[in-house]
RNA sequence: GGUUCCGUAGCUCAGUUGGAUAGAGCAACAGCCUUCUAAGCUGUGGGUCUUGGGUUCGAAUCCCAACGGAAUCACCA
């Protein structure tokens, strides 16, 4: 049982005793002392204080009292105004870190046939573009997110629903036959994702300067001539025939979309993310124009004069919402619905998180009350995930302006940097150039990911190259670097520090501390599902590792000449090694054991 | 205009269901490598928590208003 719940539940029997109130322990949170204070743990006696009916001072130190008589781990206690700090005795620390030591998953729950089933979504790209730094902010949190929750123990299922199908496909596929002579990625010598992304670039460029053609010869206003371009009416016409079955186009398709996978893989193996079930727009949007007409028979949505079927939403305080047009095709919402329906039928689904950026709110109301509607148990308290735009510098990514920074470069730059950055002081020098690259690697998406998920998702995020490939302070490297140096202490020590009897020894100041803070991991893992907030650990874990380095630097730990201390502290440098390594995994973050 | 979100040090960000004198990192300055990895550690300076009300023993945190910023409000996805 942790410490806080011995004190949580000791000080309900306390008022219970002294004052007769029956006051719930769950209520009673106890929390670390300030370092100002003397002690380790501190209860806030005032919401106790319509009970005992006494000055906040006496009534803690009456409480104070009852915990030193009552309670084993209890020390002693002191009192300031209505703060009772308690001090644990020294070797109840110890057999905590014994505990959590011995448990090489603390703090993670695992997941057996009746937890709940949570499927995640994210990543969701579309397939006429490479992934940019976006999609690396959503997959991050997406495949965070799914450690976390995981780690709480539910079943989880990653998804991705990937938009193979719609007008920006067709753009790709027009210019690549008309300007891409039969090219492929092995002939160019690039990846797939960005050789179609190039053409998608190409039809942007020919379509603009048509519309300036016919504005300029034609005096056509800005509207007419993007509807007048031959361009943009040949892309929606080959939409047409796609939707028709055409062979020709669905074969044009199908290939091209093979090439765009092959490089969307690469570029989530590198980034260390993966997902269950796939699924595929051009398999789900018939399905939700079904569930759209089924409602329709319900009585749920209406119809109509041209045709067009529409939600009625304003009693739950948002607009009317258009789920089919008048020709009777899908829209965004009809899709979302399908997809829905279909994962329905595959997945027993208690909790469903879509990890979809904010631009996406309205939306996912939307499609949370239509769920809801037509009978999606889950669909009322779907979860959108919804994160934040990133941007730069020198302001907001806009892919017309060519200010996109490209995942795979970002990669390549960010393990280019730490290689640079470790050339300098000469680290890693006899390593074998293998392992080398590997901690590089490491090292450079550790950096990346960090500096991502350390930030509250909701907020809009600044970017800045220079700074995500600095290695010092709150960054990934550092926290990878006292682990690093943990590992390098565990290798120089002789022997199993866990086969020493330490259970005599009395922790001081700093390493009570430490154990107090490794022992909040298991708070912290369920908090951070509580609240879907990757950040919560990675903050948890800078943290973790900083007290762990100033620790570090105050105690030659291998000369310490008391081998009962010197063990005791080897298992608690193990111990935080093993925490940071579970906290990190859960932000997708790999640890080398040097650099 | 409606809805949602954000506003904390010069910059980037923490701040756990309301708790004590609001914390880190970066940047600046001053120290620490003959010692388990200096990608580190120690110290100094830096704040009207956007503003104004309210709730109470107590507010960066909860409520209301104002100001500032973002997103969205398509027969696009």
């Amino acid at each position: 049982m942790s410490i806080d719940s011995i004190l949580s539940q000791a000080t309900a029997e306390a008022v219970k005793a002294l004052y007769g109130v029956d006051f719930p322990a769950s209520q009673i949170v106890p929390q670390t002392t300030k370092k100002e204070f003397e002690g380790n743990e501190t209860i806030v006696v005032f919401p106790f204080l319509k009970a005992s009916h006494k000055a906040p001072d006496v009534t803690a130190s009456e409480i104070g009292e009852y915990l030193v008589a009552h309670c084993d781990a209890v020390e002693k206690f002191n009192v300031i105004k209505g703060f009772l700090n308690i001090t644990i005795k020294p070797t109840y620390w110890t057999s905590v870190l014994q505990h959590i030591a011995a448990q090489p998953n603390y703090g993670i729950v695992e997941a057996n046939e009746q937890s709940p089933l949570v499927m995640i979504e994210y990543s969701s790209p579309n397939t006429n573009k490479p992934l940019h730094l976006g999609h690396v902010r959503n997959n991050l949190l997406g495949y965070s997110l799914a450690c976390i929750m995981q780690a709480n123990g539910n079943r989880v299922v990653k998804t991705n629903i990937v938009n193979d199908r719609g007008i920006h496909i067709c753009k790709s596929m027009l210019a690549w036959l008309k300007w891409g002579n039969g090219i492929t990625p092995e002939k160019a010598g690039k990846k797939g994702d960005h050789l179609i992304g190039d053409f998608y670039v190409e039809f942007d460029k020919h379509y603009k300067a048509e519309v300036n053609q016919l504005m300029e010869q034609q005096g056509m206003t800005k509207e007419e001539a993007e509807k007048a371009s031959p361009l943009m009416q040949e892309a929606h016409d080959m939409l047409r025939r796609w939707e028709d079955g055409d062979e020709q186009v669905r074969n044009l398709w199908q290939m091209m979309n093979e090439w765009v996978y092959a490089g969307f893989d690469e570029t989530y193996q590198r980034l260390g993310v993966c997902f269950d079930k796939i699924y595929y727009e051009s398999n789900t949007y018939l399905e939700g124009k079904e569930k759209v007409l089924e409602g329709l028979e319900k009585g749920l949505f209406y119809r109509k004069d041209d045709g067009s079927v529409w939600a009625d939403l304003t009693g739950d305080g948002l607009d009317h919402k258009l789920l089919l047009r008048s020709d009777g095709t899908s829209v965004y919402m009809t899709q979302d619905i399908g997809t829905a329906k279909l994962r329905y039928q595959d997945y027993p689904i208690d909790k469903m998180i879509y990890v979809v950026g904010n631009e996406q709110n309205y939306h996912f109301q939307v499609l949370s009350l239509l769920l809801d509607k037509l009978g999606f148990k889950w669909g009322k308290d779907l979860i959108h995930f919804s994160y934040g735009m990133v941007e730069l510098p020198c302001g907001k990514m806009k892919s017309r302006e060519g200010t996109v920074v490209d995942a795979d470069e970002l990669m390549d730059e960010m393990i280019a940097t730490a290689r640079r950055m470790s050339e300098e002081p000469g680290r890693l020098q006899g390593v074998p150039e293998e392992e080398k690259d590997e901690v590089l690697r490491m090292i450079g998406l550790g950096a990346l990911k960090y500096f991502i998920l350390k930030v509250d998702p909701r907020k809009n995020m600044t970017f800045n190259p220079q700074e995500s490939i600095d290695f010092n302070g709150n960054t990934g490297p550092f926290i990878q670097y006292t682990y690093a140096r943990i590992q390098s202490l565990l290798r120089k020590a002789e022997g199993n520090p866990m086969d020493s009897d330490i259970s005599e020894v009395e922790p001081n100041e700093k390493e009570t501390a430490l154990i107090q803070r490794l022992a909040d991991f298991s708070t912290a893992v369920s908090e951070a599902g509580r609240t879907y907030s990757p950040a919560l650990i990675a903050n948890y874990v800078y943290d973790l590792a900083k007290e762990y380095n100033q620790f570090y630097h105050d105690y030659s730990i291998l000369r310490e000449e008391n081998g009962a201390v010197r063990a005791f502290r080897l298992v608690l440098s193990l111990t935080v090694g093993n925490i940071i390594k579970s906290g990190m995994a859960l932000l997708g973050i790999e640890m080398p054991s040097r650099m």
